[in-house]
DNA sequence: GCATTTCCCGACCGATCGTTCAGTATTCTC
DNA sequence: GAGAATACTGAACGATCGGTCGGGAAATGC
């Protein structure tokens, strides 16, 4: 999305140790480990094999990386929201296709959405970052509303506050998931889907 | 908890401005307003209104800040536990219990409890608070366990699954719970207690 | 082989970090 | 009021922070 994930570019001078992207994963796992504001460009220069200031050459900063990692945790969500699974279909449907998307996107880009959902607001970036997030937990709001307007979820309940808890069991899966190990992203969704769903469609 | 929320001790010398409650107040709001790494004891003795150097009079420095807030927390939610509606009666109502219980802890804790929850690793004491949450995490496997084993609970989903899923349902609230602008605690349990528990009790 | 392009490094910058300390202010006890 | 006790301050500490810069190393194109 960024930028080729391939080795490097072909042309003409010394050939690059790393692409922006493979140079972005190491990063990104520092800014995990440690958290962004305690992870120093001195780690992250450790963790890659180059010194700091070679680290400058292939991005403008510090605040550029978390730039970049947070982007693509927000496009990979936004994405979901223009499959056709989400915007065609019967509302619950649509809400429960979403639900099951963000999963599968938390499990595939787990480190870059752990640090979107770690962002406190301290830079600009990280203001715009927050502000993308409000806009997406916006449209998922609008997702439980058509739910709920189309007598398919339970009204008795505050959207807002399904909302909220339904993303955020999703997302609190940052926490704990780790690809590899455990439950694969299928399962994940399937026993979440099932605890929440379970609770919030109308009995028929 | 940790010490009389009254103004100050009465005795000798000059009278503090702040007990250590009420210091701690300041701070953890500090905390999590930046993060913790993020804050510096310069933030601190702006928004204390005192001098970095009159901070170490209180205290022996920012570690130590750090463990007595999530100390609070920890002693919070490990109390839960130990409630008679968390040890007595049927399993699956020990475990409503003990989730409805953690919302108002969380609630009333709110601060502290985030602060906690945000907790990375990166000093002996961040250790330390995290070993602690794996042992209160591990009581609450046993008590899905119990649930499940007492045919109470739907036993065709794994149990360390649900229990993450749930109390990272109740742990999602700190994202966004405020008290005293929208739902009651008491609200917000019931509406995740329909919820996840909707999906989890077996069919009758 | 030589110019060009790209990548990388060592040394250093001013700023800020958490912390220390010698000294001053303010209060209570007697 | 003398003296003890507690609360607080200003200035400075060494360490580390994110970032800069000039130059050398390694590749391509001709």
């Amino acid at each position: 999305m960024t930028e080729r994930t391939a080795p490097a570019r072909r042309g003409r001078g010394r050939p690059a140790r790393y692409s922006l992207a493979e140079l972005l994963d190491v990063v990104v796992a520092e800014f995990n480990a440690r958290g962004y504001d305690a992870t120093s460009m001195e780690d992250i220069a450790r963790a890659t094999g180059m010194t700091k200031s070679s680290v400058y050459h292939h991005v403008a900063g510090k605040e550029a990386l978390l730039r970049l990692a947070v982007s693509r945790a927000l496009d990979a969500l936004f994405a979901v929201l223009d499959e056709p699974g989400s915007t065609s279909g019967d509302a619950v449907d649509r809400l429960e296709h979403v639900v099951r998307r963000s999963v599968h996107v938390l499990a595939d880009e787990l480190p870059y959405v752990t640090l979107l959902l770690r962002v406190r607001g301290n830079t600009a970036t990280e203001r715009e970052a927050l502000e993308r997030r409000r806009e997406f937990d916006r449209r998922l709001a609008g997702l439980v509303q058509d739910a709920i307007d189309a007598g398919q979820v339970r009204a008795d309940v505050d959207p807002r506050l399904v909302t909220r808890l339904l993303f955020g069991t999703v997302n609190s899966l940052a926490e704990w998931y780790r690809p590899g190990v455990g439950h694969g992203a299928d399962e994940v969704a399937d026993a979440l889907v099932t605890m929440t769903f379970g609770g919030l469609r109308r009995r028929h």
